[in-house]
RNA sequence: GGGCGUUUAGCUCAGUUGGUUAGAGCAUCUGCCUUACAAGCAGAGGGUCUGGGGUUCGAGUCCCUAAACGCCCACCA
């Protein structure tokens, strides 16, 4: 037999299982099998970097659902793979170019996207072997890119469907526009964030006149781009200026003044500026009164020809801060007022969004979310969060969705379907014959593709074996801040494309915090590498500690503490595994046919914990399931039933007990652990398979729930208890003599207790002090000198006993309580009143 | 401006459908090298559950209300 280290060492004990396992073919699926199915695709990371501490928490949860269903016999699909993270992707290899001193547009599209392939190839080998030190059980037989072939094939296949269908157009319109990666942006892709501004008023003087209306904007600079002035048609304060004209500010050039619902008379001076070409309000009104849009910026937003000659080329900001200076100089500021307000700005760049009329490509979006709503209100169609609130989030979203502007002005992703030939415009799943056709020179928003991931990483738009099998898939996973980027589109897409849901249950998580509540960022330097804390403690630690430290859907402030004091746990396992192997290991067979009293409290423990914790695993509450195999294992197994076992380690009982929990305590534990659950079961002498990983999960047995024994041996432990307490307390040595006198056999507590060698026949003196319990019908005596400090906090504990009792007499009086409570628990109080009755006595005639 | 979450021991978190005197880990204090584990064992102290009101025999748990912190959503010119 191995000789086992006396401490842990996960270093050995991860070493080759992940190679092993993947070896033998545990982590793949069998589309064939008659087995039930359960699928989950793994959230694509994106190929921009390495895998975070969310990532790693992320997998953990996955894979400790994919081992568990495992076990329970199902045949799991855990489909692996990455995203191509279009616009991500490419700030990240501009970069790395202009490092080298190679600018994208002069290095070419063909050549840009090589170097796109070799970022990806770089880190999607990295991320890999970040899986592979987690040990997470990824099908990588079925691995897919969102760029690959086949995803291509369905997203060409979506978009061409789409277009013809109307749901897919191209128009003008405001986007959102990044200048810094110069390319269109979805609503969900503008951050908003609070600045330092201002409310400049501005004098739009009438035309041919002293007269002014005091226009108030934010952005000054945009006025270059107003044709008209709105005011409210109510607003009596303007009543006469509507159908004049104003003279715009700094041009040679007049606007009118109009009416129109847009503007508000509460706001500011019930006066507006409108800019149609670079607000979507003023688009709107532009729409309605067929104003002119005039576009001012560059796509790097700097000033265009449309401004006066003095600003063209300057930055916004630049252009901002003369056109404040000149309009001051002229008399026409009328005030600046500091504000606080909300501005958008690119989540991936970080810059200013710049709000622009653009040509692009667009998802129709009511009627795919309606589908969702609709779907959302029967058990049986819709898709169930975990936590449920997370539901009214999905909902919301597709209450309020707008048109989904699809098209990305990059060279990394999918490129649209779409090819021009002067007016003519063709929309097919390959180029149309003929000559002179030019394709879209954009590609798709990267969720577009990732949107089909439940689906299409299974082979739609074909009908095939693993898309038959496996979709809906089971269940998704993922943080909260993906709903409205992926979880939404990846459910409306698979309800519109293939008429159901695209996963049963969603489980959600939150965000990963430092200890002091703050978000990880580069900027704080808080960051935290997952594979350092598995270079500390083992993937085994950081796991449990990730898949239990909260409950689901709650975000999770980082403690490094709580990996260690998961290592200890770890430990404690090695360690039982280490005394029970040592002792069974010529057993061929568990023979569980005569148990001791023990035996069966421990068998009935055992049978309760892993019924509650084959529950909560089933409701995604590993937090629960993982306190409880905890609780088990270091309390009820190791600190009382091992050492209840030492007494009697020669017998068949005892070892097969001690086998047959021990191997339960591992099944439970190996989604959480699977490194060192899968490394004791090897050494087990008696087991159902070589690797734990393809072991049936334990099964609750009614046949061995002995409730007359575990009461036994809880009463015994509950005496054990107070004995030991009142040894510390009263600094009872080795060498104290004590009298032990019970009617019943009770040779468990003298063992737990060890005082064998202290108990003595003859009773001892009058200062005999007593520890007693009805329970187990048992006390012990000892000399004591009684000191002052005893004699106070006895007196304590003799009034806090009589407060007890009068408050329970008190409660057992009241008839509302004895006849509204359930009986149990009104039976519970009436025992536990005669317990501090006795308790009370025994204390008076000590 | 809407919506959501959090607030429980010194710290980080649990707490099922309301039901014994609210739990865990870490930290603290006391005593132990007891032949699996001193990163361990045996004990102890420490919270009235953010404040206020209500429902109930009974509230950390349900309802109303206030506050602090955080998040999401929203075109405030």
């Amino acid at each position: 037999m191995k000789e086992l280290s006396k401490k842990y060492d996960f270093n050995e004990v991860e070493k080759d299982k992940y190679e092993y396992w993947l070896k033998n073919d545990y982590f793949k699926c069998d589309e064939d099998s008659k087995k039930d199915a359960y699928a989950i695709v793994l959230p694509p990371p994106n190929v921009t970097g390495v895998l975070h501490l969310g990532h790693a928490w992320d997998v953990t949860l996955q894979d400790i659902i994919i081992r568990y269903k495992k076990m329970n016999g199902y045949d799991c699909l855990w489909l692996p793979g990455m995203d191509h993270a279009a616009i991500a992707t490419e700030a990240k290899v501009v970069k790395r170019l202009k490092d080298k001193g190679i600018n994208k547009y002069e290095y070419g599209r063909e050549k840009f996207l090589e170097a796109c392939w070799d970022w990806t190839h770089e880190h999607g080998n990295i991320i890999r072997k970040q899986w592979a030190k987690l040990g997470i059980a990824l099908d990588y037989s079925k691995e897919r890119f969102t760029l690959d072939d086949g995803l291509s094939k369905a997203v060409r296949k979506v978009f061409v469907d789409y277009y013809n269908e109307g749901l897919i157009y191209r128009g003008e319109k405001i986007i959102n526009w990044d200048p810094e990666a110069k390319t269109a942006l979805s609503t969900e892709e503008v951050v908003y964030k609070t600045v330092e501004s201002a409310f400049y008023h501005i004098k739009y003087k009438l035309e041919d006149s002293d007269e002014y209306l005091d226009v108030a904007t934010t952005r000054p600079e945009t006025l270059f781009g107003d044709t008209a002035v709105a005011v409210n048609e109510a607003d009596e304060r303007y009543k006469r200026y509507v159908g004049k004209n104003v003279v715009l500010p700094l041009m040679d050039k007049v606007i009118p003044v109009i009416t129109d619902e847009h503007a508000d008379m509460e706001k500011g001076t019930g006066v507006v500026k409108i800019t149609p070409a670079h607000d979507p309000n003023d688009f709107e009104v532009g729409l309605r009164h067929n104003l002119e849009r005039i576009c001012i910026l560059n796509d790097d937003a700097t000033m265009n020809e449309n401004v006066p000659k003095k600003y063209q080329g300057l930055s916004r900001e630049a252009c901002r801060e003369l056109v404040i200076k000149d309009l001051s100089d002229a008399g026409l500021m009328l005030s600046i007022e500091p504000i606080t307000h909300e501005v958008g700005h690119s989540e991936r760049t970080g810059v200013m969004i710049e709000p622009m009329i653009k040509k692009q490509w667009f998802v129709k979006m009511r009627g795919l979310a309606d589908n969702v709503l609709e779907l959302q209100k029967n058990k049986d169609t819709k898709v169930h969060f975990v936590p449920s609130r997370y539901e009214k989030t999905m909902n919301h979203w597709m209450e309020i969705t707008y048109d989904w502007c699809i098209s990305r002005q990059l060279w990394w992703g999918h490129r649209i379907p779409a090819w021009y030939k002067g007016d003519e415009i063709y929309v097919g799943m390959e180029a149309p014959k003929g000559d002179g056709w030019v394709q879209d020179e954009d590609v798709l928003d990267t969720w577009f593709s990732s949107a089909l991931w439940p689906f299409a990483t299974l082979g739609w738009p074909d009908n095939t074996k693993l898309l038959q099998k496996y979709y809906p898939n089971s269940c998704l996973v993922t943080g909260y801040d993906i709903i409205p980027f992926w979880v939404n589109r990846m459910t409306f897409q698979g309800e519109k494309l293939l008429g159901e849901r695209p996963f049963k249950d969603c489980l959600i998580h939150g965000l990963i915090r430092d200890k002091q509540g703050r978000k990880f960022s580069k900027s704080l330097g808080n960051g935290i590498d997952p594979f350092d804390m598995v270079r500390l403690y083992g993937a085994d630690s950081l796991r449990y500690y990730l898949a239990t430290d909260v409950a689901p859907g709650t975000d999770m402030r980082f403690d490094e503490e709580k990996i260690k004091a998961t290592w200890n746990f770890v430990n404690k396992i090695w360690n039982a595994a280490r005394f029970v192997l040592s002792n069974i290991s010529e057993i061929d067979s568990i023979d569980l046919s005569i148990l001791k009293p023990e035996d069966k409290w421990i068998m009935s423990k055992f049978n309760h914990t892993l019924k509650d914790v084959k529950k909560f695993m089933d409701r995604y509450e590993f937090h629960n399931a993982g306190k409880l195999i905890y609780d088990f294992t270091w309390s009820y197994f190791c600190d009382y039933y091992i050492e209840m076992a030492k007494y009697s380690l020669e017998t068949t009982s005892t070892k097969s007990v001690l086998c047959y929990v021990l191997t339960g305590i591992l099944k439970m534990l190996h989604p959480f652990m699977p490194f060192v659950t899968e490394e004791i079961y090897g050494l087990l002498p008696v087991k159902d398979q070589t690797s734990i990983m393809i072991s049936e999960y334990p099964k609750y047995s009614k046949k061995y729930i002995f409730e007359a024994e575990e009461r036994i041996v809880d009463d015994q432990i509950e005496f054990v208890k107070s004995f030991r307490n009142v040894k510390a307390e009263n600094n009872i040595t080795k060498e104290m003599k004590v009298m032990f006198d019970t009617e019943d056999d009770n040779d468990l507590i003298v063992k737990l207790l060890k005082i064998k060698d202290n108990i003595v026949k003859e009773p001892l003196g009058m200062k005999a002090y007593k520890v007693f319990s009805t329970r187990v019908k048992a006390q012990i005596f000892f000399e004591k000198v009684e000191s002052e400090a005893d004699k106070v906090a006895k007196e304590i504990q003799i009034n806090s006993l009589k407060e007890s009792i009068m408050r329970r007499e008190k409660l057992l009086a009241n008839e509302n309580y004895v006849n509204k409570a359930p009986k149990n628990i009104v039976d519970l109080d009436r025992k536990k009143l005669q317990e501090e009755k006795d308790k009370l006595q025994a204390l008076l005639e000590n």
